[in-house]
DNA sequence: AAGCCTAACAACCGCAGGGCA
DNA sequence: GTGCCCTGCGGTTGTTAGGCT
């Protein structure tokens, strides 16, 4: 398969976006949605191709990006994730709101990977590194994906009278949408194969809206120590998430549902935890749900009161002033969710812009992308 | 101050897969 | 079935900033 036809045209820029760049696409975005992102670069008067406007918009532009530096349970989710899902990158960032697959995948190559081998852990199999080492050596004689696939998952279910062990695919077994059945259509009958089951199917159903199903990582721990564990959950902790996670909104999906564990009944929503209609701080096993559950496909994931608030432009993009423009953000952090749930999956209303404009907050995101753009870009004003 | 090194991050490239004519 | 177009993903490269000598 050769380049895409937009490659060939000539005249294209690549390279740095400049903030010029950016202000045509966001506006056309904002206004028109991305339709067909092939004609985007003609219709809103760049000279990119399709492809190069939808990773700026994707990986940079898009206002429900969450900006600054990741922080620890952020790196541990990452961590935990990739030891599931290998280089998976954007079904990792599917679990990690505001992030970008590009961004995850920057920071593992950057840090996450050095802070793993620092620590003796090769984070190619999240096991340590003489192991590591040892089983490639073993390896010559197996085949590589049936070796791979025996990586051990033991989860200790706090409650549970055992430590349960099982095997499961490694990270670098591929399950795609025709194969993810192994995962998918297990049937939980105890806890470790309940959170497999139950994080598979989050990230399924992430991008279709279909099986509700999300557990957090919060609480499973990489132990560094153990040579047999690459997770566990952490003994005596719930298996749920706080509500004051700094990783998630409350409202988001992966802390609203409920199940049954080995006959108990667990639920949780996106307000406050409680058992026996008393307030928990989640480490009691028995959580008992106030009634409100969340379906979460993408239309019903989110009911916000207020409309999306969105960033737009007011006037001709001349009349825009960079410095405002550095410091203004899109919407405040609080709505993130709601306008990936709500608008990005669709195109924007331009006749919701005004109202939307008016309802803005003060800044609560550090824009440092604009900023670093702006000192890239000299004094813009 | 200049040069070097490294980390961080933005962006590109190639490929796979799905939809459609 | 085939080819084209488009999107999305993951690997890789290029650029920049900042620290150190």
């Amino acid at each position: 398969m050769g380049r895409h036809s937009c490659c060939y045209k000539q005249k294209l820029r690549k390279g740095l976006w400049s903030p010029e760049e950016d202000e045509k696409l966001m506006k056309h975005i904002s206004q028109y949605g991305h339709g067909c992102w092939s004609s985007v670069p003609k219709l809103a008067g760049l000279q990119r191709c399709g492809k190069s406007c939808r990773l700026r918009w994707i990986n940079y532009l898009r206002p429900d990006l969450k900006r600054g530096t990741f922080s620890q349970q952020e790196e541990n989710l990452i961590i935990e994730l990739h030891s599931l899902l290998g280089n998976r990158w954007s079904q990792i960032a599917a679990q990690l709101p505001g992030r970008t697959d590009n961004e995850i995948k920057n920071l593992w190559n950057s840090s996450i990977k050095k802070k793993l081998k620092l620590r003796g852990i090769d984070p190619n199999t999240h096991k340590p590194i003489s192991e590591a080492e040892n089983e490639e050596g073993e390896s010559e004689s197996h085949t590589t994906n049936e070796k791979l696939s025996e990586k051990v998952i033991i989860i200790d279910a706090g409650n549970s009278d055992k430590t349960m062990e099982r095997k499961y695919p490694s990270p670098n077994t591929k399950y795609s949408s025709n194969n993810s059945s192994n995962l998918t259509n297990l049937t939980p009958s105890t806890t470790d194969e309940f959170f497999l089951d139950r994080f598979v199917s989050s990230h399924e159903s992430s991008s279709t809206g279909g099986n509700p199903g999300y557990f957090n990582f919060q609480h499973l721990s990489y132990d560094s120590g153990n040579p047999n564990t690459s997770l566990f959950l952490t003994p005596n902790t719930s298996f749920f998430p706080s509500i004051s996670s700094p990783i998630l909104p409350a409202n988001h999906p992966l802390i609203s549902s409920s199940l049954d564990i080995n006959g108990v009944h667990h639920s949780w929503n996106n307000c406050a935890f409680s058992t026996n209609g008393s307030s928990s701080n989640g480490s009691n096993n028995s959580i008992e749900l106030q009634s409100q559950n969340f379906p979460w496909g993408l239309e019903n994931c989110v009911k916000s009161e207020k409309e999306p608030e969105i960033h737009s432009f007011k006037g001709e993009p001349e009349e825009i002033k960079w410095p405002e423009y550095v410091q203004t953000p899109f919407f405040t952090i609080q709505n993130q969710t709601e306008f990936a749930t709500e608008v990005l999956s669709t195109n924007w209303d331009p006749n919701l812009q005004q109202q939307q404009q008016q309802s803005l907050e003060g800044g609560s995101i550090c824009d440092r992308n604009f900023q670093r753009l702006s000192a890239n870009y000299g004094q813009i004003s």
